[in-house]
DNA sequence: ATAACTGCAAAATATTTGCAACGCG
DNA sequence: CGCGTTGCAAATATTTTGCAGTTAT
């Protein structure tokens, strides 16, 4: 199956990139829809499905109702404010290792790790003091 | 707030304990309303996140749609099999200074990290060959 | 007795899909 | 022109909630 190039495509990936905040599939539609209105919910999906699997963005699963999207797609750890929900990067050294040691302590042959961390960031620490 | 011990409450524990397999809350559903087939789904959603609040089971959120929940409430890593959605526990060490680590690089205050793995698991591999 | 809990139905949230029209290559 | 893509609406999946009746303590 080919593939083509369309300007939907192209304001779906430009919306991650820009958003950069790790927006949810609805976030991006909304920032989509303020330049071309007309799009539809479900091509802003059927497009992050596409986006993900050619490795232009990443999916991140963290605790809370929806998928988050990624514009950076080398790999990184993430954090997630369980009282603002704001999911942000770590600044950690990816762990290269782990992969193999689940191989050898489980058998399977393993393609990737997710690490996601949560607790209470910065601002809503001050806040809640 | 008061909690009371009900028979609902009772068996929703007893389910995910004996399905060992992280269900998802339908599978508990499932399981359960074999026994009693006058409960709600919705007790069952409660009932979860009541037994989650209070650390008797553990919600395991990996890549696919809903949430998994895991009788073992010590703190472990999880692999899910791409081709065939099983989630299992990874016999591997507990990183104990992970969430330090991220606190470092952070500024945020970290309780909890989750990791998990996919891939294909020994099964599946066999298959495929 | 009274406040927590339940069952039911409806709502909320998140995502996918069938289909006819559209438009990229 | 052909087939991938879109928009729309409806369907599906997962979870929560309002409410009136039930029950543990």
């Amino acid at each position: 199956m080919q593939t083509r190039k369309t300007f939907q495509k192209s304001l779906t990936l430009e919306a991650v990139r820009e958003l950069k905040s790790h927006p949810t599939a609805d976030e991006v539609y909304n920032f989509v829809s303020k330049q071309y209105p007309e799009i539809s919910r479900a091509t802003v999906y059927r497009n992050l499905n596409y986006l993900c699997e050619t490795g232009s963005v990443y999916r991140v699963r963290v605790a809370d109702g929806a998928d988050h999207f990624d514009y950076k797609t080398t790999p990184h750890y993430h954090f997630r404010c369980s009282s603002c929900g704001r999911v942000t990067d770590v600044a950690m050294p990816y762990m290269e290792n782990l992969n193999a040691q689940c191989e050898t302590a489980n058998g399977a042959s393993v393609t990737e790790h997710q690490v996601f961390f949560s607790g209470s960031c910065s601002d809503c620490k001050k806040q809640n003091q």
